[in-house]
DNA sequence: GGTGAAAGATTAATCGTTTAATCAAAAAAC
DNA sequence: GTTTTTTGATTAAACGATTAATCTTTCACC
């Protein structure tokens, strides 16, 4: 490894005037700092991190804390931050707080411990991570009030419940995946506002709800609103199994668009997070945070986008739908 | 934030012992470990990753090197890689290739860069990235012949081959994904090998393929294995809209078990990778490497696990599907 | 009691970078 | 021509932890 030393010996300087000559600081002739550059990338120079970062306190390092890196969303959130993090010679430091609070506190301990930055936080569902004694912000919903960049949720569910009261359906099944879940509430939130009260909504939550499913479309339900792909996906499935066609008897819709939502038939109509825009908006308000800016508490809402597929239609059928069995 | 120093101002002692009797090298009396360990625990003193990093060399953090974050096998070897790590003292320092063997260089730079004790790379398919000089394990497929480890896609191939041969089945299509990827063409390998010549193997790739298939069926074929789940389900979707019944009619296979293989209906036949001993396998060794250890140059290749599900059944009808349209 | 070894601590150097303080020489000002 | 400024470079200290070398005291042994 070469270091600042050797390039000073090899051209009869001092390490002082390398380091000024490299990063531009201090007094150094011009043409000076010319050979020094060339004389240290022709030698592969390559500054030690790990010298810096104690001289300076700063490690160039965020950290990520995921509740669940298995979570259908984290692979994108983690490669657009680590490709914004990069542009600005940041690296990402992960750690998996594996569902439970206590290991999110230990997860962000252990990166504190390695000297990040800064922390991003996806936290776990019905917590709320104290404040940190670095910069941090919180990656979730718009409900966390302070130093947080979100999907609009609620904007997302609104934009299906019009959607689909476009369409024309007037008795309309609302499922939720889980009630602890304060994205999910914020969806629920969202789809509920979404409707003028003239529309008959039945709200269901938890996977065992599907099985009610069927009579509710005996008894006139024509859409079927879920708060994930997955929940779509299997909502489907279940009423392919019963004779019920998608979208022909009952529109569907899921959340996120992952990726299977256009590997079904018909392909899913869902919402869709700018997670790019999410990644850009908390890195950016991170760094500034970091060099030491005093921001307002406020949450950066981003709006979602409606993902219009083959898995809604008009309401226009008046005639029940035969059901198998 | 507590030093070495202050600690040892605090206590009257030298830093040196304060070093030695929290590393526990070097000779300090023992009552005076006790007292010093205590002193250090009140004080909160947490060692500058840092100035140990500078000093020894090491900075206790892996690269992670990812062909496409998106891929959907990538949070679980993720979580699994953190988990280990962390057990060990390790940090996870992520890095995205974005897709093209040059971003892939310039992602193993970047860690380089920071310093990382070892790499760990997921390569782009098609590439076989060069010797690094740091230790470095390469996660992908047996055909890496050296400090790899993999599932033995092969293997999977195989059983899920002899699984459906076992069923019965006489005429099988095969559908692979991309041509390209090495661990695509190990999976299909596998499967060849599972058959024996007897049996009627119809092998198609690439998406396109999927419109062959309703023909193939007319023609006799009982079976359908994929290369991936996604390609299963979309298969599947494509078999429903045709009139055609999973398993009644044909029977079909995915790969990887990734989440929604249980939300569909039937559920899908699959094979599963066993990441977590992937992960703590490739850790293990790239640790042993790191410590200096010169290791046989060699693929472990971690078995995979048949999931049989719903969507695989016996060939017995003799009667062949309707097809609608 | 004198010698040697062992135990328990300290000193000082080192890792690579940054930066305030200093110094010498050249340029500008009077 | 002398003083002041400016320019361009150097010196030295600092960040925090580790460790080889050194020193002092205690103890064991003959």
């Amino acid at each position: 490894m070469t270091t600042i030393k050797q390039i000073a010996i090899d051209m009869g300087v001092s390490a002082a005037t390398v380091s000024n000559a490299l990063t531009g600081k201090g007094r150094v002739s011009s043409d000076m700092v010319e050979r020094i550059k060339k004389r240290a990338h022709d030698l592969g120079y390559r500054p030690s991190l790990a010298g810096r970062a104690l001289r300076s306190g700063q490690t160039g390092i965020l950290g990520l804390v995921m509740p669940d890196l298995t979570n259908p969303l984290f692979p994108r959130i983690a490669q657009h931050l680590s490709l914004v993090a990069a542009d600005r010679q940041l690296g990402i430091l992960i750690a998996d707080s594996r569902g439970n609070p206590d290991e999110q506190t230990q997860a962000i301990n252990r990166l504190l411990d390695r000297g990040v930055d800064g922390l991003l936080i996806v936290p776990q569902k019905g917590t709320a991570p104290g404040l940190q004694n670095v910069p941090t912000v919180i990656i979730n919903t718009a409900s966390d009030p302070d130093n947080s960049v979100s999907a609009d949720h609620a904007g997302g569910g609104r934009m299906i419940a019009e959607h689909i009261a476009s369409l024309g359906h007037r008795h309309v099944i609302l499922l939720g995946e889980d009630r602890v879940s304060e994205v999910q509430r914020d969806r629920v939130a969202g789809m509920r506002a979404g409707f003028d009260p003239s529309i008959h909504l039945q709200e269901i939550w938890g996977e065992s709800g599907i099985d009610q499913l069927v009579s509710a479309i005996q008894n006139g339900a024509t859409a079927v609103i879920t708060t994930s792909d997955l929940l779509a996906l299997r909502v489907h499935s279940h009423l392919t199994r019963n004779g019920i066609v998608v979208p022909h008897d009952v529109s569907l819709t899921g959340f996120d668009d992952l990726p299977f939502a256009i590997a079904m038939h018909p392909t899913l109509t869902t919402v869709a997070q700018d997670v790019e825009q999410i990644a850009g908006l908390a890195i950016e308000r991170l760094i500034l945070e970091i060099q030491g800016e005093t921001l307002p508490a406020q949450n950066a809402n981003v709006a979602m986008r409606l993902v219009i597929r083959n898995s809604t239609t008009k309401q226009n059928s008046k005639t029940k739908p035969e059901i198998l069995q």
